[in-house]
DNA sequence: TCCTTGTATCGACGACTGTCGATACAAGAG
DNA sequence: CTCTTGTATCGACAGTCGTCGATACAAGGA
């Protein structure tokens, strides 16, 4: 925990564009790869699920500590990477905590990961073997496409 | 790499509902979170943007070692992490090896974070302390709501 | 055949992560 | 105030991850 203490993530810099329309900057990449990061473990993305999926869109602390086979400790650890990456939010209401999803959050990432904005078909399967461009120089690749499955 | 050889994550599981209808099952999010787990990385993040813009939509491991400071085999390693997720596809064609994103993968994740089929309002910004629930016994709780930031 | 270039694997090392028990803090009840 | 309950923080420990140099494998050219 001695990494950074960026407070917490908050979507205002990064895109909202699908990544298949233009590179990533190493400045956007940083700051979604913290994203993903927070939905990278088991327990976190159902700590999400449930409590988006709760009635009124947020849930108790005592709510989610329940169907998980994890320590107290952990379950609030786990939610406190999710606040940092700002995916969750969280209050404070007499002896509770509730937590809710930040709509926005998760909207940027799945926009970033829509593969495209035609819907035509899934254009791979078979990577229809367009020769793009040859990298060094052209040169007809004939050649029985391989795969290199390993 | 003596973990689990698991060998390609394939999308035939688990499902395609947002995590906002309902709670996710253990298997289900331990799948997702392996995928999650191939995008937390900005170096991966940047790899799949720069291969799912590329022409033709799939790119030679030569166009992809050059924008970044890591080196080789460490971009090799990056490449096989996204492929064993089901993120990408490869194949070799001549002497080159070619990557390409797999759309079902995306739209599968994409899916998955949508927010809400009812494009309303966005419910958060302030949970609108709707009393759900009490989670031991019902107790007005008029206390003012306080955040609980850090 | 040998040489060169492109890509993958190996083994190692430091950093980070998920988990726990112990403990501290917060708020209400008695 | 003291007790109880809900939640967060603290250290510690084992396991995983990202990175590298060295090396192996693949394919084409001389």
């Amino acid at each position: 925990m001695s990494k950074q203490n960026l407070p917490v993530l908050d979507q205002t810099t990064a895109c909202c564009t699908p990544m298949v329309r233009e590179p990533l900057g190493e400045v956007d990449a940083a700051e979604l790869a913290r994203m993903f990061k927070a939905l990278a473990d088991p327990v976190r993305l159902r700590l999400l699920s449930l409590i988006a999926s709760h009635d009124g869109g947020e849930a108790c602390v005592c709510d989610l500590t329940g169907p998980f086979d994890v320590s107290q400790p952990t379950i609030s650890h786990h939610l406190r990477v999710l606040r940092e990456a700002g995916l969750v939010g969280s209050e404070r209401r007499g002896t509770w905590v509730y937590y809710w999803v930040m709509p926005t959050a998760l909207a940027r990432l799945s926009a970033l990961l829509t593969p495209a904005q035609t819907p035509a078909q899934t254009p791979a399967q078979t990577p229809a073997q367009t020769p793009a461009q040859t990298p060094g120089q052209a040169s007809a690749q004939t050649s029985v496409p391989e795969k290199a499955s390993r």
